[in-house]
DNA sequence: ACCTATTAATAAAC
DNA sequence: TGTTTATTAATAGGT
């Protein structure tokens, strides 16, 4: 819906693939709210773009309550297998029982990936979050030295005019001239790649299962 | 898009609701998949129906194929173990070898149980150290400010002598006065909470660990 | 951010 | 649930 067919595949050109990202989002979030309310379902949506910018949707304002309605929602569902089940024999009453608890814990398995997803995610963002502000720390800190040292100079350019001008009167004032560059206000960059998506899997998965 | 406006409202109508979850369901689903292809980020979404069905999708990142061939392998496992259990042999072997599995794998979620925890406590690390950089951050930038402006009167004092200078003798300096606007370092801030920091584990471990 | 030609989604009906 | 079709809604490409 645009001007010409579009394939589903990445969009290489970044700037492209931004705008869609924003536009396509906008309209992703739109419609979960829009099934929610039409058809009075629960919705849970998280969209990180790229750079690892969490955007989110969720009915009654909190992933929280989907979760719990989540966990709440496998557990009735095993209950009912569970009674539906005890009306037969014995051995299929044993049978019935221990699938049960597969299911359930194969539902467990499901639930703790998603929680591992989001985890994983929040994670990350945490940790770019983290090392953003440590380089804005150091910008600052950067152009806290230098206006620092400015003021130095400025300091001691005083004192030299005062002195100077004491002396001799005054021709001149050409050195007062700062070149005083301060702070070009970054704002370029903000391509940088998150690539560092599950760290924490493998040793996981090869501690845990067996 | 239809015969007709629709109301975003709740559809009384129960089959016409029903009708409509399924089609809008699918093609929710279909546009969290396309943004993530095409925009290369990362969706997770959940919808319940009203009868508390869930359909889900998630991206396929690194992370999550690890964790799919996780579940995968678990559900092999049960499926082995529930499919030789259907069968008439030697129920006691295989009720044995069914248990031990089933033991393992509720080692294995206990012990994934505890990843979790701490991955949370490690969130909450870092929800502490963002607010501190961010109050570091403050403070930098004030500190900043103050320099600035000291500069500044500096500056002026600078322009006060030379006037000075100028009353008392000297031919010019006007030039000397630089207007420094200093970066107010703009760009507005993201107040995003991020509250939801220990909220799943109470029922994780109530519901799902037995 | 706004505009519009075009495609895509989908409401109603079967 | 699947298919068809008339319509509206989303959006790609420009500005």
């Amino acid at each position: 819906m645009g001007r010409g067919r579009v394939q589903l595949k990445r969009i290489e050109n970044k700037i492209n693939r931004q705008v869609t990202f924003s536009k396509r989002r906008s309209g992703l979030l739109k419609k979960a709210h829009e099934i929610s309310v039409l058809c009075d379902a629960q919705v849970a949506l998280m969209v990180f773009s790229s750079k690892g910018k969490l955007f989110e949707y969720a009915t009654e304002s909190c992933m929280e309550r989907i979760l719990e309605r989540y966990e709440r929602y496998s557990f009735t569902e095993i209950q009912c297998a569970t009674d539906e089940i005890q009306q037969n024999g014995n051995w299929t009453w044993e049978h019935a029982k221990l699938k049960t608890r597969m299911e359930t814990l194969q539902r467990n398995l499901s639930d703790i990936t998603w929680l591992l997803i989001m985890f994983n995610s929040q994670n990350q963002l945490m940790v770019e979050s983290i090392s953003e502000l440590q380089k804005k720390d150091k910008e600052l800190q950067e152009q806290n030295n230098i206006l620092a040292k400015k003021l130095k100079e400025k300091e001691k350019t005083n004192v030299e005019q005062a002195h100077w001008q004491l002396n001799n009167n005054c021709q001149d004032s050409s050195s007062m001239l700062l070149p005083l560059n301060i702070s070009s206000n970054g704002r370029e960059k903000e391509d940088k790649e998150t690539t560092n998506s599950g760290v924490l899997l493998p040793w996981m998965i090869r501690h845990h299962l067996e």
